[in-house]
DNA sequence: CCGTTCTGTTTACAATCCGTTTACAGCATT
DNA sequence: AATGCTGTAAACGGATTGTAAACAGAACGG
């Protein structure tokens, strides 16, 4: 069985998808294909797909959208495939939970190392069992279940709710600046208008429980005009 | 017998069930069937039964009233099916002591990782002994068979049903935040609007009996605008 | 049956919490 | 330097919580 898991290749370009296709059946593979976000979602509630091999350019919905609909419902694995090589969509797509990500033109061999590595990863995971929600930086632990705070230390941080609901949002899209609006959203906070620094001032107490120097913040960063990044403690 | 043990899928949607069974049987596990709760029992009183697989939404009785059941005289292996939309109730249900989960739709072959992986723990668990099922904290002893609450000096503190189920529900899951409306569920209280006052009016009831000092409570503790935590007695 | 008891629920109101507003000083950007 | 943006202390007030008391209806006993 190790070598029968069942891929899903998903690629407008017909040529392309058909290489694939040829070169991982013959690797062993079971294959399915799709043009587009429609035959994906076909292909899919079939229920046993193991991995998506997944175009970031397509016609009508794009990869980053299915990409999002695919993890509502599933942690399968995902890796990414696009014709240029934009950092920008590389980081999203990472962001957005792809698994691993490739740029055309590829290597077949490469591809192939990578799926057999992931497929391995996965099936690893999913014996786990139920995984914990819990977001590391900088030796912090953030558990979302929980709702608890853990320094570096070992010991707990209270949080009102507004700081936990911010400090979720933020951790939860590192390197992605929020708008004061965006986080808002969070805070069950309905209309936004430019006077609000109800942000500001929770954001303010959030720093001086987390951050060494609250005023020379390294986890939290400001963004003169826009609005707040979280860092991950990477800078 | 390592491949022959017994499983019962509860799945209301024929299609589905059948589908489920014929896979499991295929894979060498014995496999019962039942649509609801009511051949959910019979199948169940069997007395044999190594896992079961339970959908979430069924008709008349739901999932979690199921499992709470299951739960007061067993500690069978529990695999929820939830829809995929539904990130509370799989809180829910793993607070409510479910031991693993999948979202609808789930990969076949992902779940029977899970299932073998929960197996090979609970059939573990099962030759150590039919374990008391009783919880300890800060001094204080919990039955939960007997429904029996000692204290520190070993005298009974009598507990009325509503202040037992929500002892219990908080003492599963120490350090984890339990809102009104998940608390509520272990009191087959299925309805809940944000006016009903019943668990806190239960909360300070047996904050009463159990804390030292009832104005200042250390074991469950208020998370404002959230809920109540259960510490463990370690702050 | 009828009364009694027990206990979950509702009601009411005081106490507390914490998100929000306000105000102003300091900083960034032009 | 001018202007707008941000940091933060302080005060405010709506929302949330604690709790006593009343209520209701199920369980129980005679």
């Amino acid at each position: 069985m190790a070598q029968n898991n069942h891929i899903l290749i998903v690629e407008d370009d017909a040529t392309s998808r058909v290489t694939l296709a040829g070169y991982f059946a013959k690797e062993g593979f079971r294959i399915s294909e799709a043009a587009d976000g429609e035959e994906m979602r076909k292909a899919f509630a079939g229920g046993d797909v193991d991995l998506i091999l997944l175009d970031i350019r397509l016609p009508g919905e794009d990869g980053l959208t299915l990409l999002k609909e695919i993890r509502q419902k599933s942690r399968v694995g995902v890796i990414m495939v696009t014709g240029r090589s934009d950092e920008v969509d590389r980081v999203v797509a990472l962001e957005m939970g792809a698994d691993d990500y490739v740029t055309k033109p590829f290597n077949m061999r490469e591809l192939l190392a990578r799926s057999k590595n992931l497929l391995a990863r996965t099936v690893e995971f999913r014996l786990a069992g139920p995984e914990e929600r819990v977001r590391n930086f900088a030796g912090w632990q953030l558990n979302l279940d929980m709702r608890r705070l853990v320094s570096p230390e070992g010991k707990d941080v209270y949080l009102t709710r507004g700081e936990f609901e911010l400090l979720s949002a933020l951790v939860n899209q590192p390197g992605r600046v929020m708008t004061r609006d965006n986080l808002l959203d969070y805070l069950n906070h309905r209309e936004w208008d430019p006077s609000d620094r109800t942000v500001d001032v929770l954001i303010g107490r959030l720093r001086r429980k987390i951050e060494d120097d609250p005023k020379r913040p390294e986890l939290i960063m400001t963004v003169h005009g826009v609005g707040y990044v979280f860092t991950g403690g990477r800078g």
